[in-house]
RNA sequence: GGGCCCAUAGUCUAGCUGGUUAUGACGUCGCCUUUACACGGCGGAGGUCCUGAGUUCGAAUCUCAGUGGGCCCA
């Protein structure tokens, strides 16, 4: 017998033990069946799940279980991405160990991140997420590293790799190459200089306003706003550089501030960001005059000077030719190294020799392409449509970083030619292994390439990892492409995008069939869950005070794309029903204790218990169509509100009488035991720790040994008339109940005499009503009663009138009330010009008395109850 | 600056291929301890469906503009 009290946290643990031990989960290809692949998110190694992972793999673990069930072979495996800057930051900061001593550190970082591997298998463990561990796949390990090595000489081979220089974030103070999380902007005061600068006819001059004098040798272009009528006069024309004398051109752009200074501003090579994209753009010229440690190399005298001394000095000298015109004090925003606190240096942009992927080329592909993948929910493509059909640069998969996956090349350093590794020589780390062979020129010097990979490099090939790529033909063959791949629509256009390139690129076909985008998930406030707003839950949080099965209904309850809120309240809602679901089968294995139910037949059941099997066929109808769409959200609503009100408030109400006085006690059972059996599977993959206790309690006989293993429910018996009868008993019942609730009167107080006037057919239900409403006497008659009624209102069918009457629409309603009794008489009369008939009406509102006595009547549109 | 998405009772949310009285949850108010459950049941109150214009017999739903928010890109 179940416990009086359901105690979620252990019997998670027990299922969670079992289905580990039990390897329920677990891909079998010999099994052979339709397969069914998930391409499953690696999350970075931080060594926690936040909420978004929550949702993110309680939806991935919804689909393995409800695929499972419709027949598929399942293959879920599960990875992690291990190659990110928070490792290295903690190995650096919090362990003490400096990132040249290179091996000692790649060390570090890797012991690191296999614990986070095991904290974040646990409380993926802990949110009932069964992937198929024996495929676990870590983006670190040197068979993962070989397939990217092997899939990005491939890109070179065909052309689509290639080396160029790029600017770099970097630090002159710290000599080191940063990322983009490592630098912010800070507000600080400096000075604004406005220099004039004369054009090659000798006559004008243009006059641009800039905070980095310093830079004036590597100026490449002056740009002005089109929409700028003071400087129409320069466009196409050439400037001459003062001191430097070299020439560049004037262009327009949009991306130049009118309101800023002069208007007009000149092109680093690269000063900031958007030097990059204009220098991109318009395929300007790149001039260093920094070195690395932050020090001028531009020719004349400047050489050696730092960045302030070149300032100070090339400023006064552009003074002394008469070209600088003033100096104005300002406050701006300054790219500094932030996250080392000790130097909070400004950053500087230097061109360095980069690794790039041709995106461009290639993106018609990818738009066609993606067009054919199924997005759930279909706008989602539009997003990456936008981002795809808009870019203009080529993907930069190089990062000056130490922890990450090696770029598998060397140059000779004879001839200077870029020498990949052979694919027998993989996985390769040039900055400690040496090519196998001597480069073409008879070279045996090489520089080993220091950078590592892009992390979107790493993760942007799990499905050709998890198909065993290039491993076993047997195996890819069957298992690639992946069936879906569900993630969040932040990285529609890093993760997806990339991994459709890729996989296009390599294998010719589509990663995958089709892809399910869940929102994002926000705090109980609404605002996104960050840590400066104060509005993080941690996932043990919850799952401390509740459990899996009630954080999992709050998951799956989010709509697919749209952004959703943790709220306690909804916990807490999924715990009640929760317990509500454990009661109801508690209740139900009571009364079951002896009964035999072999020999039921349908036609013995009565009105309400094919009443509510039928509703239970509509009810797995609706869930088998909605969840192939994956629309969980909808279904747990659906699924819930039948257990919880048709069942527990309305239909066990019922039968209550027949199972404690002997009243077709049997076909009372056989339907209860009917719908907690297909309940259970129905909720199973929301709620799959409750739902396997509860069958290994009381349907263990099947003879299977988890309920996740079972079919999806697929009952199917529907009878339209208890349908209906059902219905309207269920409306009476309601009814009664407002009525006792209205006069005062207590629920379970009873009434003695009770006639119910009908139209419709209520056979069979007098008992039902009567004894789950404590009536003493209850009649039902056929007909109208025979009692004074008044018309109050006609309201139309208008989805029909509306159609056919168009702007006549007000005068038929008018109409309708005017001949309803004549309607009512003769179904379909003509009055004027219009054709009135029954069909037109929705409902007739009416008002009752007795003789022009006050009697108690309860009217509905499909019944009036009298109550004596 | 660009694209896509979102805006519905105190709070969160469903509906949004146009059509009856706008769904549900939490909260709130009232009633009911009836042998599965008071972590329960029943009933009530609570809405300018962001604003403005348009299309239409009819708009929460479709179109346009605006306001506020999210994500990504520049």
């Amino acid at each position: 017998m179940l416990d009086k009290n359901y105690d979620g946290k252990n019997i998670e643990k027990k299922w969670q033990s079992y289905w580990h031990k039990e390897e329920i989960f677990n891909f079998n290809l010999e099994k052979g069946g339709k397969i069914y692949v998930v391409d499953t998110p690696p999350p970075f190694t931080s060594g926690s799940l936040h909420m978004g992972h929550v949702m993110d793999f309680t939806w991935i673990d919804f689909v393995q279980r409800y695929k499972r069930m419709r027949g598929f072979n399942v293959y879920c495996p599960q990875g992690f991405d291990c190659h990110g800057l928070p490792t290295e930051l903690k190995v650096e900061h919090e362990f003490k160990i400096s990132k040249e001593d290179t091996e000692a550190f790649i060390e570090k970082c890797k012991e690191w991140t296999v614990q986070c591997v095991e904290r974040m298998r646990r409380q993926m463990t802990d949110i009932g997420y069964f992937p198929d561990w024996s495929k676990i796949y870590l983006t670190m390990k040197p068979e993962y590293i070989k397939l990217i090595q092997e899939t990005l000489i491939d890109f070179y081979k065909k052309g689509y790799l290639y080396r160029e220089k790029h600017p770099i974030l970097w630090c002159p103070r710290c000599m080191t190459a940063l990322a983009k999380a490592e630098v912010g902007y800070e507000e600080r005061e400096g000075m604004l200089y406005f220099i004039k600068i004369p054009l090659d006819d000798g006559k004008e001059h243009v006059e641009i306003a800039t905070t980095r004098p310093e830079l004036l040798p590597s100026c490449v272009g002056v740009f002005f706003n089109p929409k700028d009528p003071r400087y129409e006069k320069f466009k196409g024309k050439n400037a001459i550089l003062p001191i430097f004398g070299r020439k560049v051109p004037i262009l327009s752009d949009d991306g130049v501030d009118m309101s800023f200074g002069t208007g007009v501003v000149y092109c680093c090579t690269y000063g900031d960001e958007q030097d990059i994209f204009w220098q991109k753009k318009y395929n300007l010229e790149i001039i260093t005059s920094l070195t690395d440690d932050g020090k001028i190399k531009a020719g004349k005298n400047y050489d050696g000077l730092s960045i302030k001394e070149a300032r100070k000095a090339i400023s006064s000298e552009l003074k002394d030719l008469g070209f600088l015109i003033k100096e104005e004090k300002i406050s701006h925003r300054v790219l500094l190294h932030v996250e080392r606190g000790s130097c909070k240096s400004p950053i500087e942009l230097l061109p360095m020799e980069q690794y790039f992927i041709k995106v461009r080329d290639y993106k018609n592909h990818l738009i066609e392409n993606g067009k054919k993948i199924d997005w759930y929910p279909d706008y989602m493509y539009d997003r990456f449509y936008d981002w795809t059909d808009s870019m203009d640069w080529d993907w930069i998969i190089s990062r000056q970083r130490v922890f990450g996956t090696p770029v598998p090349f060397w140059k000779c350093e004879d001839c200077d030619a870029l020498i990949p590794a052979k694919k027998e020589w993989l996985p390769v780390d040039p900055r400690f292994d040496l090519p196998k062979e001597k480069c073409k020129c008879g070279s045996n010097n090489f520089i080993g390439e220091s950078d590592v990979c892009d992390c979107w490099i790493d993760s942007s090939v799990t499905p050709l990892a998890i198909s065993m790529y290039n491993k076993d033909e047997d195996f890819f063959s069957k298992t690639y492409p992946s069936s879906l791949r569900p993630q969040g629509y932040e990285i529609i256009r890093t993760w997806f995008f990339y991994t459709l390139l890729r996989c296009n690129f390599i294998t010719g076909k589509n990663p995958w069939n089709e892809t399910l985008i869940h929102g994002m998930v926000a705090g109980p406030d609404g605002r996104k869950m960050s840590k400066s707003l104060g509005n993080v839950i941690e996932p043990d949080e919850p799952l401390g005070k509740y459990c899996a099965d009630a954080l999992r209904q709050w998951a799956l309850l989010a709509s697919k794309g749209e952004d959703f809120p943790f709220t306690w309240k909804e916990i807490e809602h999924g715990s009640r029903f929760l317990t509500k679901l454990w009661n109801v089968s508690r209740f139900i294995e009571m009364n079951l204790s002896d009964s035999r139910l072999e020999n039921i037949s349908f036609d013995s059941l009565t009105i309400s218990d094919r009443w509510i099997l039928s509703k239970l066929t509509n009810l797995i109808k609706i869930s088998r169509k909605e969840l192939d769409d994956y629309s969980f959200a909808f279904v747990l609503k659906e699924i819930r509100t039948f257990l919880w009100h048709e069942v527990a408030d309305n239909y066990i109400e019922i039968v209550k009488y027949r199972l404690y006085n002997d009243i077709k006690k049997e076909e009372a059972l056989f339907t209860l035991k009917t719908l907690l059996r297909n309940i259970l599977g129905l909720i199973s993959p929301y709620t799959p720790h409750i739902t396997e206790e509860i069958y290994n309690e009381l349907f263990a006989y099947e003879g299977i040994k988890s309920i996740h293993l079972t079919e999806y429910p697929s009952f199917d018996f529907y009878d339209k008339e208890s349908f209906d009868k059902g219905e309207i008993l269920k409306e009476i019942t309601a009814s009664i109940r407002r009525y006792k609730s209205e006069n005062k009167i207590p629920l379970n107080a009873p009434l003695d005499g009770t006639i119910i006037y009908t139209e419709r057919n209520l056979e069979g239900t007098n008992e039902d009503i009567s004894q789950s409403m404590n009536i003493s006497k209850l009649e039902i008659k056929n007909g109208k009663p025979d009692i004074d009624e008044t018309i109050l209102e006609v309201v139309p069918k208008y989805e029909v009138i509306g159609p056919k009457f168009g702007k006549d629409v007000q005068k038929i309603k008018r109409l309708l009330v005017e001949n309803i009794s004549e309607i009512e008489k003769n179904e379909n009369i003509t009055v004027e010009v219009f054709e009135l008939s029954r069909n037109y009406i929705e409902r007739v509102e009416r008002e009752f008395s007795k003789q022009g006595k006050k009697i108690n009547v309860i009217k509905d549109k499909n019944f009036i109850i009298e109550i004596l």
